[in-house]
DNA sequence: TATCACACAGAAATCGCTTTCTATTTTAGC
DNA sequence: GCTAAAATAGAAAGCGATTTCTGTGTGATA
C-alpha cells in the first residue's frame, strides 16, 4: 500500500505563506494572530488535512497525554468493564490510553510496564490481582519515575495510589446478610491466586469463628481459573459437593463462581433460593442477565476504572498520591431467601 | 508527585565519556562499535536505567509500532473478545495498540480516528457496527494515508482491508436448520442501528418468502440497544408476543437477545427447548454460561481481532488491502430441538 | 616505508513541533 | 507629526533520538 505523507506544519506554513511560528500560534491559540492570517492559515490546515504530529508535540514540550494500563486480559468481563470506565474519564481529559495484557504472569507485567515507560506514557494503572509473585524492588523503582496507581490487591508499596473496594468488609456485610436471613451452613467458594480470594477467605472464617459455625470441609478452592472457565469449574466441582455437604447457602468469591453454582444447583434439580441461597461478588452485568438474577456485592467495576483514571491524572498534574476505598453495596436480587 | 526525571541519550553520552551517535549504535546495534566502548556505554544504560525514548526515535525514523482501535464500546462482550485478539497478535509484532470507544456516534467515531492519526498510529481497525451514517469520504481521505481494517459491517470503500463473516450465509444457515428441525412459524428478533441486522433481516425475508412462511409480524425490532441492556428489552418485548403470535422457534440477530429470549420463556413457564427452540449468533461466552446453553452461529471474535490486526500489520509492511471471509461455525447446543 | 582500506567514533543535520527572542508594524498619546 | 507602547510575525533554538558525513587511527599490502 502507498500512503500519502502526512502535512505538516512546514507545508501549512508555505502554503498559507507564514512562518511555522505562525501556524503554531494559529493552531494553539495561545499567542495573538491578526485575523485575516489567522483565516489563511485555518484554510490551509484544511485544505492539507493537516493534524498536528503530537508525537513532536509531546516530545517538545516533554508532555505526554498517554497513559498505559495493564490488565491480566479482557476475557474475564470484570476487567473489561474496569477498562470501559478508564476510557471515559481519560477522554474527558484529553488523555488516550495504551492497552497491555499481562495474562496473570509477572514477567510479562515487568515487560509491559517497561513497554508503556519506553513509550514515555505519562502515568501507568495496573490491575495485578496476585500480587504475591511481583518484584517491590520493581515497583518501588518504577514509582520514582511515573505516576502509578494499583487497582484492587494488597499493594503496600509506598507512595503509590491505589483505587479498591474494601473486600474484607464487603465479605462480612455478605455473610451478615446471610446469617440474617437464617443461614448457618454457608459454603465458601474460591479460586487460586488471587488476593481477592485470600482476603475473603480470612473474613469468612473469622466471621464463621465469631459465629461458631466454621468447618473446614466448607471451604472449597476450584482452583486456577481463566475467566469464562471459572463458571463450569466451579459447577463441576459444587455438583458432586452440594449433595454431600448440604448447605443452605453458597458464598462465592466472585459472580463467575456464583453463575456456576446456580448452573449447579439447576443440574441437581434445587430450587434457587427455594432450596438453597446462591451469593455472588463484583456485580458483573452477567449476574443480572441469569435467571434468577443474583445477589451480590457491587464493586462498581466502572467506577473503580474511572476513579483510578481521574486520581492517575491528578497525580500527573502533581497531586498527592492516596488511597480511595470505594463502596460496598449490597445489591440483593432473586438467588438467596431465608432459610428453611 | 515529584517525578524524577528519565535519563536521555545525552545523559549516557556524558556518562559514558562519548558521542550521542555511538550511544545511539549500541543501542539499536546497527553499527560496529569496539567492544570495551560499547561495555563503558552498557553500563552507563543501566546505571542511569536509562531507556530510549520511543516517541523520539520514531519521530526520527517516521515509523511508528503503534496502531489505533475503535470501537464502540466495551459494555458488549463481542468487542471485549475482538480486542482480546487483537492484543494478541498485535504483542507479538512488537506492537502497542490505543483503544479508542466511538460508542456508536459516527462523529466520536472520526474524533477519534483523528486523534490516533495525529498520535501517528502506523494503522487503525475500525468496528463500526453501523455504516449508514458514517461520511465515505472522510475514509476515503483516511485510506490514501494511513492503512486501515475494517471488522464487520458493510464496508465498500476501495483499497480498505476488511474482516468478517458472511452473515447473510450464516443466516440461512441457522434458518436451514430450524427448518430440518421443523420450524416454520419462526419469530426473529432484531435490534435498530446496525449493518449486521439488516443484512441478517435481509436474509431472513429472502428465506422464509422462499419457503412461504414470510409473515411481516414474526420480524421484530427491539430497538436501539446499549450492549447488555438488550437482554432485557427482547424479554420486554418477548414476553408480551410470544403468547400472542405463538411461534415454534426465535431466531435472534445475537445472543444477548436470545439470553432476553430465553428469560422471557423461563418467565411464561415454556420450556426450552420442548415448547420453543431458541436461535442465537456471535457465540460470545454468555452464551454458554446461562442454562440451558445456547445454540447458535459461532463469529470467533478472538480471530476476528487477531486475524484483522495480522492483516493490518501485513499492510503496514506494505502489503496489499484485502478482505478476509471467517468461516460460520453452528454451535449446536441446549436451546434448539424438534418442532411439535 | 608509503599507500590504501577499513574499523571506529564524533559532528551535524534532521524529524515536526513549541517558544523565546528579535524585528517590524500598528496604534495610541501628546 | 513624533515617540512609546502594543500587536504581530519571523528566525532560531531545542526536545531526544537516528543517520549521514567526515575524520581519525590501525593494520594490511606493495
Amino acid at each position: 500500500m502507498d500512503v500519502k505523507k502526512q502535512a505538516t506544519i512546514v507545508d501549512v506554513a508555505k502554503k498559507a505563506g507564514v512562518s511555522v511560528a505562525t501556524v503554531s500560534r494559529v493552531v494553539n491559540g495561545n499567542y495573538p494572530v491578526k485575523q485575516d492570517t489567522k483565516e489563511r492559515v485555518k484554510e490551509a490546515i484544511s485544505s492539507l488535512n493537516y493534524v498536528p504530529n503530537v508525537q513532536a508535540r509531546e516530545l517538545n514540550t516533554r508532555k505526554s497525554s498517554t497513559i498505559g494500563v495493564v490488565v491480566p486480559g479482557l476475557h474475564n468481563m470484570f476487567f473489561a468493564e474496569v477498562i470501559d470506565g478508564i476510557e471515559d474519564a481519560v477522554r474527558q481529559d484529553g488523555f488516550s490510553f495504551l492497552l497491555n495484557c499481562a495474562k496473570n504472569d509477572p514477567m510479562q507485567e515487568m515487560n509491559a510496564i517497561n513497554a508503556l515507560v519506553a513509550r514515555n506514557v505519562s502515568g501507568i494503572i495496573v490491575i495485578s490481582p496476585n500480587t504475591k509473585n511481583i518484584s517491590e524492588r520493581f515497583y518501588e523503582e518504577l514509582v520514582a519515575r511515573v505516576p502509578l496507581v494499583f487497582i484492587n490487591g494488597y499493594h503496600r508499596i509506598k507512595g503509590v495510589s491505589y483505587v479498591g473496594n474494601d473486600e474484607k468488609l464487603g465479605s462480612q456485610i455478605a455473610l451478615e446478610y446471610l446469617f440474617g436471613l437464617g443461614h448457618k451452613d454457608i459454603l465458601f467458594v474460591r479460586g487460586a491466586n488471587s488476593d481477592s480470594y485470600d482476603i475473603k477467605e480470612e473474613a469468612y472464617r473469622q466471621f464463621m469463628e465469631e459465629h461458631g459455625s466454621l468447618r473446614e470441609d466448607y471451604i472449597l478452592n476450584i482452583g486456577e481459573g481463566n475467566g469464562v472457565e471459572t463458571v463450569d469449574s466451579a459447577m463441576n466441582a459444587l455438583q458432586g459437593l452440594i449433595p454431600r455437604l448440604k448447605p443452605t447457602a453458597i458464598c462465592c468469591c466472585n459472580d463467575l463462581m456464583a453463575v456456576g453454582a446456580l448452573n449447579a444447583c439447576k443440574r441437581l434439580g434445587l430450587s434457587v433460593p427455594k432450596d438453597i441461597s446462591i451469593m455472588g461478588y463484583d456485580n458483573i452485568s452477567l449476574s443480572r442477565l441469569v435467571e434468577p438474577k443474583i445477589t451480590t456485592m457491587d464493586q462498581n467495576m466502572f467506577q473503580l476504572g474511572s476513579n483510578a483514571a481521574k486520581l492517575l491524572i491528578e497525580n500527573i498534574h502533581g497531586g498527592q498520591s492516596k488511597r480511595i476505598m470505594l463502596d460496598n453495596v449490597l445489591i440483593e436480587r432473586e438467588t438467596t431467601g431465608i432459610s428453611m
